[in-house]
DNA sequence: GATGAATGAGCCTTCATTCAT
DNA sequence: GATGAATGAAGGCTCATTCAT
């Protein structure tokens, strides 16, 4: 990619910031580049430009590349994860209104962006062999595959759906990320709406007396 | 083309190797770096070391590492291709044995191995910032999907189940996309079988009047 | 001025610390880090750090890292002359006498200690390649040289030795940088006292009239 | 020292070259450029500019900077050995001739080149802090010590000499050694054959009744 | 066709130096 | 005076590519 496409320098603010507002900056950016230049071209001096920084920055405060790339995925673990829990506080204790909370969160415009699709995609395209990331590549969140695991038995018991709880929530689980790869893979790619809705359209089908076609919590 | 149909792995041998035999040994080495190292950290030194031949053979017969990759991919997606039409010819007319053999295909055992799932996965990784790759990769196969949704359309007329199939079409190709990134993602994966189980089962939710519990086909 | 009049090892204490206590704590500094990790590796960063003191402040008090070392190799040598002038000014008037004064005074305590000679081996060793360095490391001290030839010549004359006084005086010399060198390169370093030891028996091997053979004066 | 300063790259010979050459061409170019640039300041470029080779050759073959150092003091170790056991071969039985041919070995002209002293001052001067360094830097080759000493000890028995004769032998060693540090760092150097002469004036206050005062061999 | 030494551009990293606070 | 974040030049190292054999 030759240089007059890249951004100008972004404005990097006084020169002198809280340590915090410095890392946050350069992660953000980071996270721009992955998604433009891809995990294998992504260099530090495009990382710095896109922030406005200078290049010695983000090795003084991330002493590598390889930890500003963990630090990055790091970050977008831990915020994947407060949209969930915090989508899941809001729902109430119906197991169905929880499922349709966690479907819809994964879809939520603050964390299904182009940018921050294609970011973990290049984490995951690394992940097979570097256990670091592997570790903290979305679905071995735990704690995300237990909570999905306990909802789905639930509302299968609640429901009268027969069944083996786990595997069915791993459907559903596959099926929201398969939908991420997706958006990502496609040449023509269908927007978040649809993506949702592909979603939710899965969840009619395995539980068609609490969703609607539309995916719609029934009642 | 089942590898099983494949040449057996060139070894280093005569001098003169056919062009293509030579061609073919650089291809399964490279399938194998990366996903012994990933897109980034591969280069043509491992390479052509896993093949046993001299560094300079790669450039040689590809030009150029970016050429050498793509080819790759192409071989690969060519593989995967000749995998479901293949299958697709041997399941007759019914729709449902149809679906059937086209989501078992995907994790036939010479497509389905740990390399060639790491290999692709270096690839969607890297797509989204290479056009070339993007066209190619997976879930691109614009026959494929049309096909797919054939199947589809036609098993839920036959069967009577509602929805928009084009939709439901996509659910079935997320979860087997979702289920190959989750084999390489998980710190603990689950085999091969259990994968197929888990697409099978999605097949048996949608269309519980064909597929059983298992995923075995109904009558 | 042996360090034993030297005002204690400041303290990194109250913020205004007269002009030449921070000069001279920086120094210092500079002595232990040159000495724990050589000329080459040494930085501006491993320095303060040793000093207790921030990155700025070397440069704030010497304005480059160059002025920094050349004024730490003056004091150095400033630290040597004082050490011989002072040890010669209390030896008397008889030639013997003041030689033996000149020897012991390489191996006193405050001169001869493990942090100062690998100081001064780090300078050594770019000496060849800095003109500033070379007008000031050690033999090169045109005073001293002057004085130990008249000495010797005085010694020689006095005691009826044949010989070249400049060559004898250079063999002294010699033998007192070699034995300094000797301490740093030995992976089993012998001792302060052995090493004066040594030296002193070469001034009995060459004087034997005056020195005994364990470097004792003679009447 | 600005590029202009610097000499003419070197004829590097035809294309392809056996290995050892290479790396002796290397090897050689890097004591040249201690020489002229001193431990801290050289650079790869500087020395693959002095070979007229390109940069990345150095490190094609000896894979990083530190090893091409290391290689280079292993090969003035071993050059240094192997002109000192020559010239003992060639000396005969007498301990005195042997002790003669010990002395005057280190001042050949092959050894003793304004170059190899100044590269062997650059290893000295980083010896403190590098282990590696320090093992070979040239008082610990045991073989020599062991050896000098053995001939001091039948010289001394021989000539009815009084003395330790491990002091005396130090005593020896440090002179050489102090010698050619002398010829380093003095502003203005005294050459070989000065240097060599105050050696054996040293030899000849030592063992006068074997060596005359020009340090010659007596009967 | 095949080899592997040789090249050189590009990258990460270090670190002396600057400067706003 | 003092601090330490910020800068940017320079160096070591990697590696795709070339090419003489």
């Amino acid at each position: 990619m030759p240089p007059d496409d890249l951004p100008p320098p972004a404005e990097a603010g006084p020169r002198k910031q809280p340590r915090d507002t410095r890392r946050l900056q350069l992660i953000e950016a980071t996270i721009r580049t992955l998604a433009r230049s891809g995990f294998a071209r992504m260099t530090l001096a495009e990382v710095t430009r896109a922030a406005g920084l200078s290049q010695g920055l983000a090795n003084f405060h991330f002493a590598s590349k390889e930890r500003l790339l963990t630090e990055t995925l790091l970050f977008l673990a831990e915020e994947y994860r407060l949209n969930w829990t915090g989508a899941l506080a809001a729902a109430g204790s119906a197991p169905a209104a929880q499922l349709e909370a966690l479907l819809r969160a994964d879809f939520h415009p603050a964390i299904c962006t182009p940018e921050r699709l294609a970011a973990w995609c290049s984490f995951w395209g690394e992940a097979q062999s570097r256990p670091i990331y592997q570790e903290r590549c979305g679905a071995n969140d735990d704690t995300y595959i237990a909570t999905l695991e306990g909802i789905v038995s639930r509302l299968m018991a609640e429901g009268g759906y027969a069944g083996n709880p786990q595997r069915v929530a791993r459907v559903l689980r596959n099926s929201v990320e398969g939908t991420w790869l997706d958006m990502m893979t496609m040449t023509a790619p269908y927007g978040r709406e649809e993506a949702q809705a592909t979603v939710l359209t899965c969840a009619s089908l395995i539980f068609p007396r609490h969703f609607g076609p539309e995916g719609r919590l029934v009642a």
